[in-house]
DNA sequence: ATTATTTAGGCAAAGGTTTGTTTCGTCTGG
DNA sequence: CCAGACGAAACAAACCTTTGCCTAAATAAT
């Protein structure tokens, strides 16, 4: 019909400009481009703002609305700066949910060193850059710390020292998925090597890795390192210089499982022949590698997105509480465990 | 002093909150928290403004300023969907330089099936929610496509449609650096895996390794496939199928790079007695490989901070124009290049 | 003493939307 | 013929800052 788009376009389109084309108020012109049910029009008058409206390009300028609506539609994702490539899962389905509902993220990182506190960041919702926080960070010595006060926010996989504010992942589940697994083989002496003990997520593991092996009677040793390939390397180090391994041994990440892998290689460990290997992330490497790591896979995206949900209905409801995600993980086998060496395992299937 | 945080805020402080409590006009305010040169003030009322605005906790609106000033103070960064460990260095390094110029960044990740033309994403600035836009998408066939017109945008590591707007790295310089290193080993048969031909990096890269190897009158092979562990798989699968292989492969990727190791390992191909491998991304985990990688390792956070300055110059000057950082990049040796079997290399250092 | 200049700050418009309230006709029912 | 109801749209305030211009008093220059 008209040309969709005019040549040289001298400025934005506004609401006014659209007003002042059809003849009709600004306040008439909103209510229509909004829907507004409320409002009662001529059809004819109706059809002429949406044309117009198209015909000039109109795009409605967010800050003003913003401004007036007291909501900004932006929500800020903090994260730590890792390179580990479950944090792209994580984001992936943080942004598509926080798309699906129709707002943009922000996104900062949190610097390595002297790591803020996470009411550090609430001075976004303070400038009214965003609605609400999506806290991700590191997040050490939480218990303290004190909440963000003020703002809407959600921990992501962290317990945040103010409760009701998490949404998390089934850790001890998974914890539980691997030493089930594990012990169905026959292993009975288990190695966890982890992040630092001041990250959540590694502490929830951790604390579920005991737990359950102190009910089903197994031997467990724990082992916290830099969640680097450096730190894998050294801790299978430690356990080396300490004795005999356990028979199997969950990782807490893909950096930390290459340096494991580098280590026990180099101690002339043989992998699953000597030790088992799980990995808690997952990674579509893991099956090219040498020996192809059994991994667990975690809802990663699903958890991104029911963060951006609990976000959101804090920001519009403010009813909200902890949640857990729900969707399933999956032990994935490939090569990286066996029976234990010692013992002829029950016969198995597959 | 006085209580830095009330206890109970009813609501933001604004500037008319600190104006009425000082006795003082609004536009009074706002000219002595900008540090607004042309005004003068007695010092009594401007330290009782600096205090009443500290004491309140005040925090401008950066919705009614961006209004008023027709500008954001954030910038779009849109990204492919990729898990590629090399893109948080990138992302890093565009983040840390925004905020250092006083920028927010708002991400927005292309979704992998059909991709937009860069030009979609304008709507970003359109609307007022970013002054400008970093695009980092896989683009592809970007000559007819047509450029960003109206939004100020540079794209990172990849020719846009429009001159002018690019900002990149030296990635011939780094495929020569490659081709030097293996033919000072000796090796005269260069093979290259990279990314599907469409990726305007991978373009890059494979029409670089051409010239030089014409030059230098060198062998080359090239093979593109997916971008992923299983594309390096299949790009040496297909290889073997056509005969001898090069002595030495340049792989595009580390996602391909795992499958192109575990090919030429089930194909019982050795590396590097058989074949030399170097990767295009460096990662810290190549070091600990079971044959540790050689690999480029190239200036991706200044590429991500450049690629910011860029824009920012755009935005605020206008001006602007081709960039290619200039930090250098390096080959770091690690295992996986020796000299070809047939020739004794000359001899060297280390 | 008068004028010019500076100092210290007020006034008001503008930036683009949203939304509660009004207004002005016209139609319906009585 | 009139009260009330409804349809269609206008009015205007509010959201919070910024900034060009103006004023009034005080000081300086003549």
């Amino acid at each position: 019909m008209t040309d969709d788009v005019p040549a040289v376009q001298r400025r934005a389109s506004r609401l006014i400009d659209i007003a002042e084309a059809v003849g009709v108020h600004v306040s008439t012109v909103s209510r229509v481009l909004n829907g507004d049910p409320a409002q009662s029009i001529r059809p004819e008058i109706y059809e002429r703002i949406l044309s117009t409206a198209r015909q000039q390009g109109y795009r409605p300028n967010a800050l003003a609305r913003a401004l007036k609506r007291r909501r900004t539609g932006a929500v800020a994702l903090v994260v730590p700066l890792v390179r580990n490539p479950a944090w792209a899962r994580l984001q992936r389905g943080a942004l598509q949910r926080a798309r699906e509902r129709g707002y943009v993220v922000m996104i900062m990182e949190e610097p390595t060193e002297d790591p803020k506190p996470p009411g550090d960041y609430r001075y976004l919702v303070e400038e009214s850059r965003a609605d609400g926080l999506l806290l991700a960070t590191a997040l050490r010595v939480p218990e303290h710390a004190g909440g963000v006060t003020g703002a809407p926010h959600v921990y992501i996989n962290r317990r945040g020292p103010d409760r009701g504010h998490d949404v998390v992942m089934d850790e001890p589940g998974a914890v539980r998925m691997f030493l089930d697994y594990a012990a169905g083989l026959g292993h009975r002496s288990f190695a966890m090597i982890d992040g630092p003990a001041e990250m959540d997520t590694v502490h929830r593991r951790v604390s579920a890795a005991r737990r359950a092996c102190a009910t089903r009677g197994l031997d467990l040793t724990i082992r916290h390192a830099a969640g680097t390939e450096d730190g894998g390397w050294e801790a299978v180090t430690r356990m080396l210089r300490r004795g005999p391994l356990p028979t199997v041994c969950g990782v807490g990440s893909l950096n930390q499982l290459f340096g494991v892998m580098a280590a026990l290689r180099q101690a002339g460990v043989a992998v699953p022949g000597d030790v088992s290997l799980v990995s808690f992330d997952d990674d579509e490497c893991l099956a090219y590698l040498q020996v192809p790591v059994t991994s667990i896979s975690m809802p990663l995206p699903e958890l991104g997105a029911a963060a951006v949900d609990a976000l959101i209905a804090r920001i519009e409801g403010g009813q909200a509480g902890d949640v857990m995600v729900r969707e399933p993980m999956r032990l994935i086998p490939r090569d990286s465990v066996a029976p234990p060496r010692a013992v002829s395992a029950h016969p198995r299937g597959q």
